[in-house]
DNA sequence: ACCAATGATTGAGG
DNA sequence: CCTCAATCATTGGT
């Protein structure tokens, strides 16, 4: 192209304003596009918004800084190639000599990449294209990207597209690079359907382009984005604005450092958040945040005032999760690319950013399934529009996350500041730990990138309902949230496996899982240096709950007196809710109510409601106060004394003394109609409840009384599980077993992986952990 | 092309 | 510097 045009040219800082709406928030938009896993880029064409600009204007400017000295000087060289060339022999000339062996040219290709990077910065394209035309086409050069990157400018600034999209759908490039590339993508093909048009293009012409030439994979992670902030970050967003309309600039910043959003757009956020809330009228909205506009945060918004939540009274942030209990509007929460609708019958689980606030509140909830068939909260809430809201156990002062001391975290907290800060007591400090980092900041409680566990193997589980089995064919993940996704394929209730991850200063992670009238919740918690989980499952009115951890926190729900709209449906037969937290302490209980109404109604088996009650004698710092607000459920109960609700009559109670925890296994595998098990590892539970043997016979697996150190060890245990299970299950035709499958171990690591803020770190440890537990499942199967 | 949703911007007020 | 109200611009769907 013209040489006039230099660099800074590819988007003038005018120029991006208009591509680019939001473009005070580039600096923060950059940082999520960058980040994100990706995940079907197919399913969701979105590309993200227009890019920050920064990088290719930023380069002229950027000159003049700290790089300004190095470019200028690699430019100068440029101008005087030899010079520079012998320059740079000369000070590594044992590099140089050894590509100098093979080419002509005597540049290692570093020394290429410098000069490339040089020029680039210096925006001297003519010299830098000069350069590249001098160089050879060696092999050593080949995958260089800086190299790539010179030669994508290059092509760009002489309008030679085709190459340009060439290279840069032919190379991965660093997501550092992003950033620039993305501009010169989209630019050119702005300038393309400009020439081809003839005149220039508009803010939706240039929008109707970018999706209709979305970013490669190579130059963009593939996040899926909405109006320009990931679903993620949405989330985020959402979720601390149920609890607090108004953050604190403290709260704002973290939530924008977790969502990787700036100041401003969380700011803005919540600005235009409040404001039409406030009037709906205008701009009715707030239908989106649940995917349930019916229902939402209207109810909060209904009778909450616009102040913001004290968050540490006694009224302890309150979440109000609220449920519809419509039938068709199945939402899902989504996840990355994948959009995963349920059927009607289905199971949904969502899981949404559990803040974790040094004040009191605690809210696991936000996340919640719902389906027709059934709603189920991580263990929360359940029913439309019921508040839960639930006190954070205490945490000794000591309490460590991975590594990160919660001084720290919790540095804010005389400011009543929530601060998100996920903390991940378990494997404290444990060398032993196999991937995780540990310094990492948090992102998201307890949640592991969606990409990170999308797990793309057929799952198959069947459904209690009908014995038919149900295969899932779609990949389930957990996103960052700790969201589980299940598709479910059929009419038939699946199963959800929970376990999703609460940070150990959260509450106990309670994951649930539903069937046709089934549920079952799987928390798992840990207590500073225990790592457990427990699990309770419902089926066909049974209750399973497998284990206590210390610090657990369990919640029932008589059906009885409740009216839970949402959650009695029609289909189901009997439905058990957990409506009541209790906390757990030293002699923690855990009683599941079932009523015995909606279990004896479907001509349940006598062990209909098996009741499982461990009371772990093992002495946890957390406290009483991880209460599930019972207001609107059992006011009478509402304390953080331990309650134990009536055992239904027909609910056969088994109750596990624990002195030490549960694994993770034991929540692992739920078996089919008639069957309770409640696989202990523990030798304290060893003999538990083998109801039905014949059934999945459980594996008991190894169980490592350590496993918190060694998450493998667990995750291996799963997979035996599994194994067990499938095998069982396939002489057993027909049985009907439910199982938390491997994903369970996902949840584990994403559990742990919670302390990691950095993203990508997380990313590759999870991909190691992830492989190590595929390659185990590989050779069990 | 139309429209709704949503992020950003602007100006006023505290 | 923050919030609010009004409004603009982009995004996403149809």
């Amino acid at each position: 192209m013209s040489s006039s045009s230099p660099t800074g040219q590819i988007a003038s800082a005018a120029d991006i304003k208009q591509e680019n709406g939001m473009e005070s928030a580039s600096e923060g938009q950059e940082a999520p596009r960058e980040v994100a896993g990706g995940a079907a880029a197919g399913l969701s064409p979105s590309a993200p918004a227009p890019f920050p600009l920064e990088p290719g204007d930023a380069a002229a400017a950027r000159v003049s800084g700290e790089e300004g000295a190095v470019a200028a000087a690699a430019a100068g060289a440029a101008a005087d190639q030899v010079q520079l060339h012998s320059e740079l022999l000369s000070r590594h000339h044992h590099a140089a000599a050894a590509a100098a062996a093979q080419t002509p040219l005597a540049f290692s290709p570093d020394h290429v990449a410098c000069v490339c990077e040089a020029l680039q910065q210096g925006g001297n394209l003519d010299r830098l294209a000069r350069f590249l035309w001098s160089l050879p086409q060696s092999d050593l050069l080949r995958g260089n990207e800086s190299l790539l990157k010179a030669r994508a400018l290059v092509a760009f600034h002489q309008g030679i597209y085709p190459e340009l999209y060439s290279i840069l759908e032919s190379h991965s490039f660093e997501s550092a690079n992003h950033p620039l590339l993305q501009q010169l993508w989209y630019k050119a093909r702005y300038t393309e359907a400009e020439r081809a048009r003839g005149r220039p293009l508009g803010a939706v012409d240039k929008y109707r382009l970018r999706r209709k030439f979305p970013l490669p994979r190579t130059i963009w992670d593939g996040e899926e984005t909405v109006y320009c902030f990931k679903e993620k970050s949405r989330n985020a967003l959402k979720e601390l604005y149920k609890q607090n309309r108004y953050p604190s600039p403290a709260e704002k910043r973290h939530l924008a450092k977790i969502t990787g959003l700036s100041l401003t757009q969380v700011s803005n956020w919540f600005k235009n958040r409040r404001q039409r809330d406030r009037n709906p009228s205008e701009t009715q909205s707030k239908s989106e945040s649940d995917g349930n506009p019916s229902t939402e945060d209207e109810s909060s918004k209904g009778h909450e005032d616009l102040s913001p939540h004290p968050l540490s009274g006694s009224s302890d942030g309150v979440t109000n999760l609220s449920l519809s209990s419509h039938v068709e509007p199945v939402y899902m929460q989504q996840i990355g690319n994948a959009k995963i609708s349920l059927s009607s019958s289905g199971v949904l689980l969502n899981g949404n950013l559990v803040p974790a606030s040094t004040s009191p509140v605690f809210l696991n909830g936000n996340s919640f399934i719902q389906g027709p068939n059934g709603v189920i909260l991580n263990g929360l809430n359940v029913g439309n529009t019921q508040t839960v809201s639930l006190n954070p156990p205490k945490v000794a002062s000591n309490i460590v996350s991975n590594g990160i001391s919660m001084t720290d975290i919790l540095g804010s907290t005389s400011q009543d500041v929530k601060e998100f800060k996920v903390l991940q007591s378990s494997s404290t400090n444990s060398a032993a730990t196999t991937s995780y980092s540990p310094s990492a900041p948090v992102s998201f409680p307890g949640l592991i990138p969606s990409t990170e566990v999308k797990r793309e193997g057929i799952q198959t589980v069947a459904s209690q309902d009908g014995g038919s089995i149900v295969t899932f064919t779609t990949p389930v993940q957990i996103n960052q949230y700790g969201i589980v996704q299940i598709p479910n394929s059929g009419a038939n209730g699946q199963f959800l496996n929970g376990s999703i991850g609460f940070s150990p200063l959260q509450l106990p992670p309670a994951s649930v899982a539903a069937s046709q009238g089934n549920i079952s919740v799987n928390s798992s918690t840990s207590d500073g240096s225990t790592f457990t989980s427990e699990s309770a499952t419902v089926q066909q009115g049974k209750v399973f709950l497998s284990s206590l951890a210390p610090s657990a926190v369990v919640y029932t729900v008589p059906n009885s007196g409740q009216t839970i709209g949402s959650v009695k449906q029609e289909g189901l037969e009997r439905s058990l809710v957990f409506s009541q937290l209790m906390s757990v302490n030293q002699n923690a209980q855990v009683n599941a109510n079932l009523s015995s109404e909606n279990i004896s109604g479907s001509g349940l088996h006598p062990l209909a409601s098996s009741l499982v009650n461990v009371s772990p004698t093992h002495n946890f710092s957390l406290t009483p106060p991880s209460l599930l607000n019972p207001t609107e459920l059992n006011p009478d109960i509402a304390d953080n004394q331990p309650m134990s609700a009536p055992v239904a009559s027909k609910s056969t109670v088994t109750s596990v003394s624990n002195t030490n925890y549960a694994t993770l296994q034991n929540c692992s595998l739920i078996t089919g109609q008639d069957l309770l098990s409640v696989p202990m590892t523990q030798a304290a539970l060893g003999e538990i409840v083998p109801t039905a043997e014949d059934q999945v016979g459980h594996p008991s697996p190894r169980v490592h009384q350590d496993f918190v150190r060694e998450h493998r060890l667990v995750l291996q245990s799963v997979a035996n599980i599994k194994e067990n299970f499938l095998t069982n299950s396939e002489s057993k035709a027909t049985s009907n077993l439910m199982m938390l499958d491997s994903k369970s171990k996902y949840v584990l690591e994403g559990m742990v992986e919670t302390v990691c803020e950095d993203l990508e770190t997380d990313k590759k440890e999870l991909a190691k952990l992830q492989t190590v537990q595929l390659d185990e499942d590989m050779q069990d199967l």
